[in-house]
DNA sequence: GAGTGGTCTAGACCACGTC
DNA sequence: ACGTGGTCTAGACCACTCA
């Protein structure tokens, strides 16, 4: 054998072959480490490096002081851009409930969310899709959303300010209308969007808010809503992989 | 100090900070690992984890043999959904050129691709899509795509049988005219697509055949195209998240 | 061949959850 | 109190790259 796979690998297929093919089913706990480590003739630190990549492929659960279970594919589908009628589409905003809440409504959870508001200088980044000149502050909008009390994702909404002072924007609470309602209202009505998807690993902000398991990776959704020509919001969602799945529906 | 962060996310932290300051600019090397651990006290282990979320991030390429280099952001950017004009879509189609290979020498690259054609019996999750009874075979087109000669991303099709046998699909060579409009040719055009993305940590045939950098995950990309409400296509593309981000131009 | 990162071991101690 | 996973150490050997 010349070329044989590092022996994390090998453990990590094995037990992703039990998963896949049903032998661990979903809700089922795994062996514990040690136990692990007799089976497979391996250190505590290559078992665990096997299982770090269960928990990154979204197949594991992990925790202190808890043991593994398979995990339940409970992905939320989040509609970025939905088919639903026009109709649909305005008799939603106009009961003031988000794409994100319909979402979680519709999947039978019970959404809720923290909100901070601050005023600060955006990374460069964000001042760039905004057009804004280098050191004019933006207001920040950050929204811990949780389902069923357990944090699910981050939203943070960045306005320039001379939009979103002495708005409804600046209170930490839900606004009532909605934002897109609320910025329509404002003459500030946005037309299109761009949106922007990449993923990374989490950083430790996130890791710790987010209780995102070690070796889950998160996606970054980015959008960037317009009003003509001109940038009025940017909203950036950070989603734990194993937590969200993004859905576009598009004319061809 | 009662809640000290873990060490790995200190050293992680302090490394960060020096790129984004551009203490360390992109190209530079980083010290070697030995280095780094006699200067924050700590094991290779601890100092191997620190760089293993650095390189998840994107911010350095790690290889065998190599030192450690800032990363340059080079990142290409893929358009999922356009705002090009009806015009332009169409100009480029008739010239068989996908959007993939649009946006590779818009950046200024080369692409080429190798392509591999099978029929075998598909997944549950592109079977399901694809509305075939279980059981049924598909036909699936692989396409590792690559820019500059080096590795970029995993695409493959598949095609219900009938649709597929007998047309160029099954040829493993560009199908010169594109595959969207010889589906339209064979009277399965395309009229809407569901797009949906999702993040994970690569499996290992992936990180062999993309050579991705150890905790660097994938976005999933699938798109379904559909003729009518009859799917005819499923599309998967797995992108590196350090060489990817995905972009919807989008009407609000 | 020297230097780099990739893999692995065998131990240790700590933090957390459950009983 | 016990068992779990989370962190860390100090060593070892191997595979690869580059001068």
């Amino acid at each position: 054998m010349v070329s044989e796979r590092p022996k994390h690998a090998e453990i990590a297929d094995d037990l992703r072959d039990l998963i896949t093919r049903g032998m661990l089913a979903p809700g089922d706990p795994l062996p514990p480490e040690h136990e692990l480590c007799d089976t497979y003739g391996a250190s505590r630190g290559t078992v665990r490096r096997a299982l770090a990549a269960l928990a990154g492929e979204g197949l594991v659960t992990n925790g202190q002081g808890r043991a593994r279970h398979v995990r339940h594919d409970r992905r939320l589908t989040f509609h970025a851009s939905s088919s639903e009628s026009r109709a649909a589409l305005e008799e939603r905003r106009a009961r003031g409930i988000d794409a994100w809440v319909a979402d979680v409504e519709a999947h039978g959870g019970h959404p809720s969310q923290q909100i901070t508001i601050t005023i600060e200088q955006p990374p460069a980044e964000i001042a760039e899709l905004l057009q804004l000149p280098a050191g004019d502050l933006a207001a920040a909008r950050r929204r811990l959303r949780l389902i069923d009390g357990h944090p699910h994702n981050l939203n943070t909404s960045w306005y320039p300010r001379w939009i979103a002072e002495g708005t409804p924007i600046m209170q930490p609470a839900d606004v009532p209308q909605g934002v897109s309602v609320l910025l329509a209202d404002l003459r500030h009505a946005q037309t299109r969007y761009v949106d922007k998807v990449t993923a990374r690993m989490p950083d430790p902000d996130e890791t710790r808010r987010l209780r995102i398991g070690s070796g889950v990776p998160v996606m970054v959704h980015t959008r960037t809503g317009y009003a003509g020509d001109d940038p009025v919001r940017v909203a950036v969602t950070v989603w734990p992989a194993d937590r969200a799945q993004i859905v576009f529906e598009l004319p061809a």
